[in-house]
DNA sequence: AAAAAAC
């Protein structure tokens, strides 16, 4: 019955879709078509072993094996019992145990299967190499001068640059407060004109078409050029990976191909020293920092590359080595490269930890710790460490001091996620009322009917990868054009969904946190948060995702009982941010704290919040939190602020870098006040 | 408690 039923919905929906996308017969996904037929055969798809069946969306594909894939039903729907067997096709699984590989036996199809795995980006991968007839000649650098622009390729080009339209709302940033703490700020700067920037770095600025620098680009740019550390509170999408990417490339093209390079051959193995190192917390987020890198070192004889987990690691050692310059990573896939003697890390001049309050938490920090500390990485100091992430709890703060030398804080204001662009919802609406509102919501939208809107995504978030099964299945049995993306999915299946959404096929997205951070899509309108996220931190992230870069985002929060210990953060949250407080949620709030408060008295005799998390964004806890005072004069180690030389940097300014503590723009007043416990 | 991240 329930079987036969689904039949008549999935044809139906099936016929929806290939009549919206002009496509008789099989269903393909846009990134596959025009492409070697040998890319959608069938049999491609064909698994090994049942674990292993992958498609490019889950159950868009084919007939009964498409069911099959789908069979997760029972998850989110507890008066059904699940369909006996095919649930454990997804849900009986161990979490990230079917990547594409890991199991044993089927070791013949690996290159192939990863050959696909990364099959969208392989075109410019290609486009590149024969561009620059690029190899790596044994390990050792390309002599030539590296602030030299190689030929045009206009095929590269238009790969790496595309339409050139950057979302950025330009106009929308210039009331955007900046808050630079730290010794010896150098000045910002009000245009990329005010920089000495290599002619390579230049070219492509104008072709990313970067008109005007963003602010967290115009403080960070001349700290970084300064070779100062930097720990900088800002969103995506507010320029952050250009505002390292730039200064970082303009100092390894000026420099140029480093002098002492460890030896060549180790063990007769090619090893590659990149001189700039970046770390993310997710492999898409690795993916999206690779491909803006690609864009400012496009005509240099600089070359980056990526590695993450989920993907071939021979095609990843294979694309090593070419040449590695700079490199960006996810932790674990690094550390394999690294125990496996294809990375060595005692070059790395530049250390990137994006998303560092993610980096620094309980699950990273020991990853980090032995790529910093036990790899041959220049020590603090020799090195140059940037931080970038949207919130920087107190905590964090205090752990990151260690990778961080005499470092510049930079507080940008939130130019796209809590601030007024964004409209924020909580509703309260009971956890089995969920789903019903969301389909009021989507229908809202005018999404029903696989009706592509690339211009207007929704991003659903929900709590566990379990509940983005069940989601997902729920909307696309409705009618929706909906996929997911979370940690127990393939790496294929992961990028094709991320496509999928980003091109509008499937407007609808249902994720977990594996979304919420760092990820640039254009044109989210809507972030729904279906289960609030148990911090606050997690929130700003997500609603981050819409909204971007100057432009109008609507975030709509279901709220329960069961976010009873969000309360306090998110009213705190909501009405500094100029939104509509609902009365119950005040109520709520005052109602938690009244309890806390009690509570703490029966404890300590006081009541206490954590200092610095308690708000969204971050503030330089140096500048507050007094009882560190000593201890940062330590690890500061007696250093005269800035031991390295201004002259050796080719940037010129306006005025000289000044000499305190200085806030260039206040938020509320009391950032100026506080004392110079430096002491200089 | 869950999620992410190597195999």
């Amino acid at each position: 019955m329930e079987i036969t039923s689904y039949w008549a919905t999935f044809q139906n929906n099936f016929a929806a879709l290939d009549l919206n996308t002009g496509h008789s017969g099989k269903y393909i996904p846009p990134h596959l078509r025009n492409r070697p037929q040998t890319q959608q055969q069938p049999n491609q798809y064909k698994a090994n072993n049942a674990h292993d069946v992958r498609e490019p969306y889950r159950g868009r594909n084919s007939g009964s094996r498409n069911f099959e894939q789908r069979g997760n039903f029972s998850g989110g729907y507890a008066d059904r019992g699940g369909f006996g067997s095919a649930n454990s096709q997804r849900s009986g699984r161990k979490p990230n145990s079917d990547n594409a590989y890991g199991r044993g036996g089927n070791s013949y199809s690996r290159g192939k299967e990863f050959e696909r795995e990364s099959n969208w980006r392989d075109g410019r991968q290609d486009l590149e190499g024969e561009y620059r007839g690029y190899r790596n000649n044994g390990g050792r650098y390309d002599d030539g001068d590296w602030t030299q622009p190689l030929a045009k390729n206009d095929a590269l080009e238009r790969s790496l640059f595309g339409s050139g339209h950057t979302g950025i709302n330009f106009d929308k940033y210039e009331d955007i407060p900046v808050e630079a703490t730290g010794l010896q700020c150098p000045q910002h700067i009000e245009c990329f004109d005010e920089v000495e920037l290599t002619e390579i770095i230049r070219n492509n600025i104008e072709l990313a078409r970067y008109t005007r620098p963003t602010p967290v680009q115009k403080y960070a740019i001349p700290i970084v050029s300064f070779k100062r550390d930097l720990m900088a509170c800002a969103q995506t999408g507010s320029g952050k990976t250009a505002a390292f990417l730039v200064p970082i490339l303009n100092q390894i093209f000026e420099n140029g191909p480093p002098k002492n390079m460890p030896p060549v051959r180790p063990g007769g193995r090619i090893k590659q020293y990149p001189l700039a190192l970046v770390l993310a917390p997710t492999r898409e987020l690795a993916v999206q920092i690779y491909e803006e890198a690609c864009k400012f070192a496009y005509r240099s004889r600089v070359r980056p590359c990526v590695v993450y987990g989920g993907a071939d690691p021979v095609q990843q050692m294979k694309d090593l080595d070419k040449g590695c310059h700079l490199l960006v990573a996810t932790p674990g896939r690094l550390l394999d490269m690294t125990d496996r003697g294809k990375i060595g890390l005692e070059m790395v001049k530049f250390l990137v930890l994006d998303e560092a309050d993610r980096m620094l938490d309980m699950g990273f920090e020991p990853q980090i710790s032995r790529i910093v500390m036990e790899n041959n990485m220049p020590p603090v100091g020799d090195r140059q460490t940037l931080m970038f992430s949207a919130t920087f709890p107190k905590k964090v703060q205090e752990l990151a001091r260690r990778f961080l030398d005499n470092y510049i804080f930079l507080a940008v204001g939130r130019v796209g996620s809590t601030s007024e662009n964004i409209t924020q919802k909580i509703v309260w609406v009971d956890e089995i009322d969920k789903r019903s509102f969301l389909l009021d919501l989507l229908n809202g939208a005018e999404l029903k009917g696989g009706v592509a809107a690339a211009d207007s995504l929704t991003l659903v978030f929900v709590e566990t990868k379990k509940g983005a099964d069940a989601l997902e299945t729920f909307l696309y049995r409705e009618g929706y054009p909906v996929t997911s993306i979370h940690g127990d999915r393939s790496q294929r299946e992961r990028e094709d969904a991320l496509q999928s959404f980003r091109s509008g096929v499937t407007p609808i997205l249902v994720a977990t946190a594996v979304a919420a951070r760092g990820l640039d899509i254009p044109n989210v309108k809507h972030v729904i948060n279906f289960d609030l996220p148990t911090d606050i931190e997690e929130y700003v992230h997500r609603i981050g995702r819409t909204g971007r870069v100057g432009n109008l985002g609507l975030a709509t929060s279901f709220y329960n009982e069961k976010n009873r210990n969000m309360a306090v953060d998110l009213l705190e949250l909501v009405s500094e941010t100029n939104q509509d407080v609902p009365e119950w949620l005040s109520n709520i709030a005052k109602e938690v704290q009244n309890e806390q408060r009690s509570a703490n008295q029966r404890k300590f005799g006081s009541s206490g919040r954590k200092y610095g998390s308690g708000g969204f964004g971050s503030r330089d806890y140096r500048q507050f939190d007094r009882g560190n005072q000593r201890s940062s004069n330590t690890a500061n180690n007696g250093r005269v602020p800035n031991g390295h030389s201004y002259g050796a940097n080719n940037f010129s300014y306006n005025s000289q870098p000044s000499t305190a503590y200085v806030g260039y723009r206040s938020y509320g007043g009391n950032y100026n006040t506080g004392p110079d416990w430096f002491g200089s």
